[in-house]
DNA sequence: CGTTGGATTGGCT
DNA sequence: GCCAATCCAACGC
């Protein structure tokens, strides 16, 4: 399996992002399991955008993402949860993108013993169910994904951009005016549904 | 040093 | 739909 040279997390993360939609995340866990999944629904995150963690400068925590591009930035919210992203752009620039949901292909059975049971759209529709499936925590920050040996990403079938629609970001209440926000719009495993495009009626609410 | 709230989730009303 | 869980990074004093 080919996977994506460092040339491609090299460029701004909005023009990543997209791009990554349709791509293959594979995971090598501690027993030698083999998980992966087809990235379905992705965020763009800047250092001039107010919602990002770049946005006050280089920090300990964001110390990944200002580095060198193609690895792993993760960081721990809310007391409880794993978030994972790409570094994108020039090492200096401090963007990313977030990883937010995916189709599972391989290593169902660990994906469940993980989460516990679950219909398989469930098991990654969500940057936090994902990271749990995954086994990935801070462990994992700065994990390189073009040479390393535990998490990867390979070239996956070509997404048409007419099915990628792009959206509002989920649980971001700045910069609303940016719809950085990718997913296959043809996938049932997105961690919130697109917004329905009202045929004629107007809904009530 | 104390405070605040978060790129979320799942369980309950 | 609402909200608690549960930790810690970032910021203010």
């Amino acid at each position: 399996m080919a996977r994506l040279p460092r040339a491609f997390f090299a460029r701004p993360s909005l023009e990543v992002a997209p791009e990554l939609i349709g791509q293959v995340l594979a995971r090598r866990l501690d027993d030698g399991t083999r998980l992966s999944a087809r990235i379905v629904e992705v965020e763009a995150y800047d250092e001039l955008d107010p919602a990002s963690h770049s946005f006050r400068g280089r920090t300990p925590r964001t110390d990944v993402m200002f580095g060198t591009p193609g690895r792993l930035y993760v960081y721990f919210t809310y007391g409880m949860h794993w978030c994972m992203n790409v570094v994108t752009g020039r090492a200096g620039e401090g963007s990313a993108v977030l990883l937010r949901a995916a189709e599972p292909l391989e290593g169902l059975e660990a994906m469940t013993a993980r989460r516990g049971p679950r219909p398989p759209r469930e098991l990654l529709a969500g940057p936090a169910r994902w990271t749990r499936a995954f086994g990935i925590d801070g462990r994992d920050d700065g994990a390189d994904l073009v040479r390393g040996a535990a998490v990867w990403l390979e070239r996956g079938e070509r997404v048409p951009s007419d099915r990628v629609a792009v959206t509002a970001r989920i649980g971001v209440t700045v910069a609303t005016e940016r719809p950085w926000r990718f997913v296959d719009a043809a996938s049932r495993c997105l961690s919130r549904p697109l917004p329905r495009v009202s045929p004629s009626a107007p809904r009530r609410r």
